[in-house]
DNA sequence: TTCACCTGCAAGAAAAAACTAGCATGTGCC
DNA sequence: GGCACATGCTAGTTTTTTCTTGCAGGTGAA
């Protein structure tokens, strides 16, 4: 299920995935899909906050967002995780190096 | 040769490799170890700025550090990479969640 | 209309990470 | 001694990330 990334792709989602929050949003959309107000409930963080992680966590590519009405007319936004499956070793790791645009450094 | 990471650990692990620099440290090490000069200079960084980036490296375990003589008696610190494998899901995420120490949100 | 719920956004404060510059130590060699 | 190489550390700046506060819009139901 995974296509290889780019050096800066995965630096990214590594960026993205460090952070505790971040962490506990994926461990509670793995259990099933949620709006966005509800999930702050649940994890006992602000609204704010929360959307400023799933929108990291979607620009990652880790999440996914979609519209949804519900029965009484409200337009909830819905996350649900993206099956990933990333492998990290010494080896992977410098692969991924060769293809970093980070400025000047090249090795 | 993977034992199971505590969120804490793991996302500490995250932290360290989601950085241009040190993913081109590590990609440096798996052809071979090497000292700090040496390295500071084939990556084109900065000494203190290397040293900064292996002592992450090192607290996460990735690497290691050992002092050895070279041949005309100089103290030379030779890092190396720590063989690791650590795949990440949905689910490995989920599970490393639940030992996070990251203060009040428990989830 | 008012209340309770949903969404979005942005400005500013606070905290953490990255980076630079500089000085210290030591060695062997010319 | 002076030069070239190795190490270490720290103080201060710059940059990035995180988080709060507060306001805007919308819907349906009492």
């Amino acid at each position: 299920m995974e296509t290889s990334h780019t050096g800066d792709e995965l630096a990214r989602i590594l960026a993205t995935l460090a952070n505790p929050h971040r962490m506990r949003v994926i461990a509670a959309l793995a259990h099933g899909r949620n709006y966005v107000s509800a999930l702050a409930r649940e994890l006992g963080i602000s609204r704010p906050l929360l959307q400023l992680h799933l929108a990291k966590l979607e620009a990652a590519g880790l999440v996914t967002a979609a519209f949804e009405l519900s029965a009484d007319g409200k337009a909830m936004k819905y996350y649900d995780t993206v099956p990933f499956a990333v492998t990290l070793t010494p080896q992977s790791i410098a692969l991924a190096a060769r293809t970093l645009t980070t400025e000047e450094g090249n090795n």
